[in-house]
DNA sequence: GTATCATTCAAACGTTCGTTTGAATTCTTC
DNA sequence: GAAGAATTCAAACGAACGTTTGAATGATAC
């Protein structure tokens, strides 16, 4: 029960998790080899598998150190609108600042290696390998229930099949989002440079889910603001 | 140039691509090894060395059957929209529909194997690998050229930075829904069945698009729709 | 039918992968 | 400082990887 050995002691384990978080990161969990991995945290090549088990275990352990406060902080800030709101069902974007903010917050926290995390995380919502997919679903299980609940909250008018679709496509443009700035320059003259300000990117994410999220319905013609909405094809 | 032997002739090539479509899409582009590949596709281990001359090339060359006459589709599709048009500005909408129709087509189109070069796509815009990403955004470019100018036509006031961003989170919304849709399930409750029905998706996905990108910019406080808007934190 | 080309095939190449081993070293406890 | 547990280390393991080879087989042209 030595207090002042206990850093010392687990840094093997850090190491190791922040040279995976951002080799994984770079290259993906499977082009990322234990040789680089071990070589790039400094630690022998064995160590890996005697502080993890295996390189599936170290993956998974990449993801609990971060996600579970992740969300726990998400929890948090959607506890703490709700009691302000007193009874009163949220706003729609209030809830969502609730989600994204703090992956957002993360990208900015150079020193502790939270952007690379949010990029890995990013990514790994399509990735392939299936054990890692319901090892997010999984992390991800109690923080949907609680934010779709919100969202019904919020808007009762919108029916459930809808509200599922829009979490759906809300979450994949803060994925691709995390994941691909600054990686991908599919449109010619982006300026990845101004992931830098996420102050400046969470806003404009707000608008452009907030608007997503209170779209017309297909059927309902209650009109959209200036489109002039013309069938093609 | 004999005529009734071109079929037979390439179609080793063309059991490879499938092969290989299906099996990036299901294992990723290093989990997919050529032996499985080659297996699944009924012809010799060294068929891909000597027909494509290394697996990246067969890579590259899965993408390319498909997504140039893919995006060729999309810029006919504007085309013919701009000519019915005749100098009167397309609506956002419709530039949107010209967008994804093409991708969301192909999700019903079993046979062709198009759903899984779709699904394929959709995950690699976040591929680690950088030769592939630049290999895809080089296939993207003048697409992506003449979709940015319809749009900056259609909406003389959002400025160049914001249509950047909001064509990226567009981008990045279609991505995961072709990626994710029946292999994640974040929400719990989803019905990824509904894929199949990918005129209801289409619906879904333009509505939450256009609203999106035709969101209120951060500045200007010209209302939105319904939304309370209340600032958190 | 024979020469010529393209394609297929089984086998092996060298490399890299994740993991294991057992001794060496460091740390903890008394 | 000795005993014992925890950790690190160099080395090797078998398996799987992408690729290459050279002979066998097929189709094509004269």
């Amino acid at each position: 029960m030595n207090l002042r050995a206990i850093k010392p002691q687990h840094e093997t384990r850090r190491r190791i998790l922040d040279a995976a978080e951002e080799l994984f990161m770079q290259h993906g969990f499977e082009g990322a080899s234990m040789r680089l991995l071990t070589a790039k945290a400094g630690v022998n090549l064995a160590a890996v598998n005697y502080h993890f088990g295996s390189k599936d275990a170290l993956i998974e352990a990449v993801f609990q150190r971060r996600l579970d406060p992740m969300n726990a902080a998400r929890l948090a800030e959607l506890d703490r609108l709700e009691a302000a709101a007193a009874g009163e069902p949220l706003s729609p974007e209030a809830i969502i600042r609730a989600f994204i903010g703090e992956s957002l917050a993360m990208i900015e926290d150079g020193r502790n290696g939270g952007r690379n995390f949010v990029r890995l995380l990013g990514r790994t919502y399509t990735e392939p390998a299936k054990p890692i997919r319901t090892l997010i679903g999984r992390m991800y299980a109690s923080t949907m229930e609680r934010f779709k609940a919100a969202f019904a909250r919020a808007l009762p008018d919108l029916p459930s099949d809808e509200l599922f679709w829009r979490m759906h496509f809300m979450f994949g443009t803060l994925s691709y989002t995390l994941a691909a700035t600054d990686t991908v320059q599919l449109i010619a003259g982006f300026k990845p440079e101004d992931r830098h300000d996420s102050r400046a990117l969470q806003e404009r994410l707000v608008q452009f889910l907030t608007a997503g999220l209170l779209a017309p319905l297909p059927g309902s013609s209650r009109g959209s603001t200036t489109s002039s909405v013309r069938k093609a094809a």
